[in-house]
DNA sequence: GTGAAAGCGCTAACAG
DNA sequence: CTGTTAGCGCTTTCAC
């Protein structure tokens, strides 16, 4: 009335210092009601003790933060059950979006996820029906390939242990499959062995073997380090007897007395990408997915060498 | 009506079906706006990438999901106003209670929080005006000088690098301070560095003195892996020229290349108590604060040996 | 016992 | 341009 366009200056103050007075907070959750969506989004995390992980969980909190979003976690080591109810939770808490970094063969949260019209991003994954950024496994298989080639390896053997995110763990495979077989070597039995427990039979058993791999390709770097302390408590010593090559270069990996030779992903672009997807998704969704894989680093460090002379191939 | 109590069978599958065809899922964010609470916590958590944190966080989750809460992750290695401000965003969303695994020292936060009735847990931090669980680090401090001292050792140094929770911080550095007293030994200088810099000047200072520690007290384990890169780049080797202990145990530490002598924090307890203590104060709010803290466990490994010959303190 | 109605705190649309 | 109002989807109370 007095001031056109805006309120009269004490009637600011008297209005500011009743809200300060009574301590007023505004009501997200009406807010959300009427506005009939939600400035939350979600993550779907395997395994958060995973270094990997945790950094990852870390970057895309970071980001999505910045962009105004709450995040939510969830993590389902609990299985492809676990999953399909925290979805259904997020669901029901009416997120605007979802991350996947972990994913269960069965399509159900997915479509789940489709059906409310959800968006989702899978970080770190990949699957054809959603938006994927993931490292380009099978590059990083041809770069170990070729390094432990250049060394003279040529039984290069993979391995995994435990809850390894299962779309992951399958390429990571292939690709190393594939890498060998282009290289003219023989493809290996993969090894695969729970970790954390004391259950090395299967290990014991390639490692007796005459023509054991004098190489091993591990499906992660938190594998490569299990696997190095049980080669050497095995009397393997890394890399004198077998080499060993990580893949994630998680940050115990640059330490000296570790100094593991691995595959570096891109972490930070992992996360930016992930995030600018899902933001474009939740302000105009329906675009058909698309996916993206960003190739690895090789970083050379301590557990791979030339092969040993006496289990050099014989020719 | 024909049924008592219930509703007829066929009534009850047409629903059921309609669920199924509208796929209906009722609306959380009604439900919470009309019950006038929400079953949704907040964590604020300083570093997913340390590993403890990220263990806390997993375990934390895991048992706040099986209590039927809704877990919002919030990082706040920003800072203080990073605090202030994920609190702020927490309280707008209506959370029934916060953990805080992370405390500055201004109580601006903790006095929103508790202002907006919001129930408050301190996990692995201390502070008189919450609710808190953590490590004894004072009891920790004590068992580290004793085994040190049972090697020989009599100046023992405390280290911290970069971003270490601040009441832990504190507790650890004085902890160490009181318990090298007790034993009678000199008390040394703190020494603080930047961890992921090359700044060592500092250290380097410390190494360089006639009379330097001969052990390490680090205040975590993060603290003193980067420690042992630094002090073996500088010709320093651990444990035979100088003997470095960690706090936490963190996987790793564990590693047989690592090997790191550390006071192990009871994880577990450290969770299921914050949790069960939230719980119980979003149920019936307004008890007085109570703290507790846990007794940690010497972990002796391969970084903390006898102090050598040359350098043992002269009488 | 079942069914209708009020209202949580906000926003957006609309009337004055 | 300002002030009022309807209504988001649920729960809970109250009347039948």
């Amino acid at each position: 009335m007095c001031n056109p366009g805006m309120v009269a200056e004490a009637t600011k103050q008297r209005v500011l210092e009743a809200i300060e007075r009574l301590d007023y907070r505004p009501n997200g959750v009406a807010r959300d009601l009427k506005r009939m969506r939600t400035g939350t989004v979600g993550v779907i995390v395997g395994d958060l003790a995973n270094p990997f992980y945790a950094e990852l969980i870390k970057r895309i909190e970071q980001l999505t933060t910045g962009a105004g979003y709450t995040t939510i976690i969830c993590a389902v080591d609990g299985g492809a059950t676990a999953e399909r109810a925290r979805m259904e939770s997020l669901l029901r808490q009416r997120v605007s979006g979802v991350f996947m970094t972990y994913l269960f063969g069965d399509g159900a949260t997915i479509d789940a996820a489709r059906r409310a019209g959800v968006p989702l991003v899978g970080v770190s994954v990949t699957d054809e029906r959603l938006d994927c950024v993931s490292c380009n496994d099978g590059a990083g298989a041809r770069l170990a390939v070729d390094h432990l080639q250049a060394l003279g390896h040529s039984r290069i053997a993979y391995v995994i242990s435990g809850h390894t995110e299962p779309s992951t763990n399958a390429a990571r495979l292939a690709g190393l499959n594939q890498a060998v077989l282009d290289a003219g070597l023989p493809v290996q039995r993969p090894i695969s062995y729970a970790a954390g427990t004391s259950e090395t039979r299967h290990l014991d058993q390639v490692l007796a073997a005459r023509t054991r791999p004098t190489a091993f390709f591990a499906g992660n770097d938190v594998t490569a380090l299990d696997l190095i302390d049980r080669l050497e408590a095995a009397g393997v010593r890394v890399p004198d007897d077998a080499s060993v090559i990580g893949f994630d270069d998680i940050p115990v990996a640059a330490l000296d007395r570790v100094s593991l030779t691995t595959l570096r992903q891109p972490i930070a672009q992992l996360a930016e990408w992930g995030v600018t997807r899902l933001s474009e998704r939740i302000e105009r969704p329906g675009a058909p997915p698309a996916q993206l894989a960003l190739d690895p680093e090789l970083i050379v460090r301590g557990t791979t060498a030339a092969v040993p002379r006496r289990r050099r191939e014989p020719r």
